[in-house]
DNA sequence: AACTATTGGTTGTAAATGTAACTAACAAGC
DNA sequence: GCTTGTTAGTTACATTTACAACCAATAGTT
């Protein structure tokens, strides 16, 4: 498997995780950018407002451990192609609430079909068990020590 | 798990693996970034070096599977730092074989010990069943439709 | 030898990202 | 009410990356 002073590239896990992610986010991109020009925290956001519903930029950053300065572009951008709307709370006007638009949700919708497709391709390449493991150790690494940089 | 029609981001491989890789990365780069100031592309030129040995830029992009001006401009980052010389081939004088010098290997010593560290660290939090499956599946995801890329 | 194609590698420029500084709105203490 | 602190979100600027064009060396063809 591995020597003792010196280790492969492939076994060390950051490296091997980023090829993986790489590999998996270059080929899925041609969906979302492709038809519709969107970059990859455009097409972020857009998935967690389809997904969840409403909900303001703040929750998007949390949940999906994005900086606040990308959301905010990736907002601005969906904005100018009418994906969504924004809608100031009135009790506390530095809330903005995030909600997608008829042309939004089409989009959303077909882009979701994609990702489900590709994600089952993906899973094609491996045993309902594996995936499941697969799935839990991903979930622990992405909490690992990730605290201080969703903001 | 899972709804039928609609799905959880952190369901979506591509996603979750993203979120890992990244969370990984940030907390790695810590050690090369902040005692030599290196860059991502750096260290991981740096470390394939270290690790097969002399070698050519081409081959650390195919090894690598990164972009030959990413290639290209971290060995001449390296370079400058006085971590690497560069030996053109006279029967070829395109290629020009690079190789860590004194201090090239000084530093992948010690950056190489902090990777095993710290690849340890996040594999204590699995066991070695789940360990293993997990760089099975991930070696799978890397090679999945990733020829293209490499140039 | 001359002509084209290919290959290893670099450079220029535009796009994307990270970091920090900033604005505006609210909250708490006095 | 005024000062201080915090929070949501934006903007400015510097760093990094991607993409395409480019150069120089070699290989292949005639």
């Amino acid at each position: 498997m591995r020597r003792d002073s010196e280790f492969d590239p492939q076994d060390f896990l950051p490296y091997l995780l980023n090829q993986a992610a790489e590999a998996l986010s270059l080929e899925f991109q041609r969906h979302y950018r492709g038809q519709y020009g969107m970059l990859r925290t455009e097409w972020r956001v857009l998935f967690h407002l389809g997904c969840y519903g409403e909900m303001t930029a703040k929750e998007i950053c949390v949940r999906g451990r994005l900086h606040k300065t990308k959301v905010s572009r990736a907002v601005a951008a969906l904005h100018r192609k009418r994906f969504l709307t924004r809608r100031e709370l009135e009790r506390d006007r530095r809330h903005a609430v995030l909600q997608l638009t008829a042309l939004g949700q089409r989009v959303f919708a077909d882009l979701s079909r994609d990702a489900h497709a590709f994600d089952s391709e993906v899973r094609a390449a491996m045993t309902p068990d594996e995936a499941t493991i697969l799935h839990r150790c991903l979930i622990r690494i992405a909490r690992f020590e990730a605290a201080q940089r969703t903001e």
